[in-house]
DNA sequence: GGTTTACACTAGCGCTTGCTTGGTTGATCT
DNA sequence: AGATCAACCAAGCAAGCGCTAGTGTAAACC
């Protein structure tokens, strides 16, 4: 019982995991069904996770993980404009939540499964993303690009881009790409000054 | 058994399972659990719900039906303009989420656990719901107070209000009015007039 | 060559689940 | 006074739940 490594194999059963909770939700979802996906039986299921609650645990980590290298990295690769930045932001945020998709449903919507000290320790990780954005958002109150409460407008925008989970189709013609720039220009009008921006649309 | 009814008593154990899904989600509450809530054994309970699934559609309905009165009714009493018009659909729709939290809350997050059938009742109801709020929104974009693509801009809107019941605080000093407010400016800000809007498009 | 390790299996325990059954109560109607 | 009816209860069934115990096996390591 390796309960805290990171075999690819049980990388790979965290994946198919994510799959079936959101198909089925956590509760719904039995550990004999998540074993037949993975091809195996439900007592060998214990060997690579303590109990289901560990695997949503890994679930959720995997999906907020990648989201939070992601932002960062998107951060690193753009220019230092507050439009510029939070474009990326709002991209990265769009990128992870189709690329992930079923891991951050996940945790968007099983959160409060979790028990306490699993809630504790992915809620470390959450906040380290928040803040991300809460600086970035900080940055576009001061450089008048939006214009509101600090808390307000990103929970706001926090609100407009998670609910894309609900309605967004990966075959449909909008990219992640095409949301975030429609986003930002909702709550970031371009026709004030920075004549260099007139140029999309 | 009792099944379409809607009995004065019928509709109080309506509202105490709204609480009790919200408390611990649809699938991990008990019908032992519901019935002691409403002080009674759990064999009575099915005198007044064919099953557990019945209990649900009726919380997710009775949520819905409010909303959609709260909204036409803010629609007939408020001004003609756009912004108006949008400022109250903002305002109903939070004043909603305050209210009938509970039931909004079941609707948002366990919504799949609905069977088919109910399924396709309800979303009738919802349909009738979000049609009211893209015809503001339209307005909103005829008249110029917002900018960009029709589809997107309700999707995100009603993502940024749904959000909501996610933080919050009916407690707190921010009233549904003043979030509705701050939403408002923050996609139609105040600050060009509505004659200087000949450029655009 | 012997021991360890990783991974899988079978079998089932103890408990909870949604729901049913068969029956009782007290108020209301005829 | 008898019938009706909504509302409730005690008891329990069949199915399914998470998880455990004990074992087998093939590759990796010393």
């Amino acid at each position: 019982m390796n309960a805290v490594n990171e075999s690819p194999r049980r990388k790979e059963l965290t994946r198919l995991a994510a799959q079936l909770f959101v198909q089925e939700g956590f509760d719904r979802t039995t550990v004999r069904m998540l074993a037949q996906e993975m091809g195996i039986k439900s007592g060998s299921l214990f060997h690579h996770f303590r109990d289901k609650q560990e695997i949503l645990a890994a679930v959720i980590e995997e999906g907020t993980q990648n989201a939070l290298s992601l932002a960062r990295q998107a951060l690193e690769n753009c220019g230092d404009s507050a439009r510029e930045r939070l474009h990326a932001m709002a991209r990265a945020h769009l990128e992870t939540l189709l690329t992930d998709r079923n891991a951050h449903v996940v945790a968007l919507y099983e959160w409060r499964r979790l028990d306490a000290a699993a809630r504790d320790h992915l809620s470390h990780l959450r906040d380290a993303y928040e803040t991300l954005w809460e600086q970035v958002i900080d940055e576009a109150l001061e450089a008048g690009l939006v214009h509101g409460d600090r808390f307000l407008v990103s929970r706001f925008v926090m609100g407009a881009l998670n609910w894309t989970v609900r309605w967004y189709d990966p075959e449909g013609a909008r990219k992640p790409e095409d949301l975030a720039h429609e986003l930002v220009a909702m709550i970031a009008p371009a026709t004030q000054r920075t004549a260099a921006e007139s140029t999309k649309v």
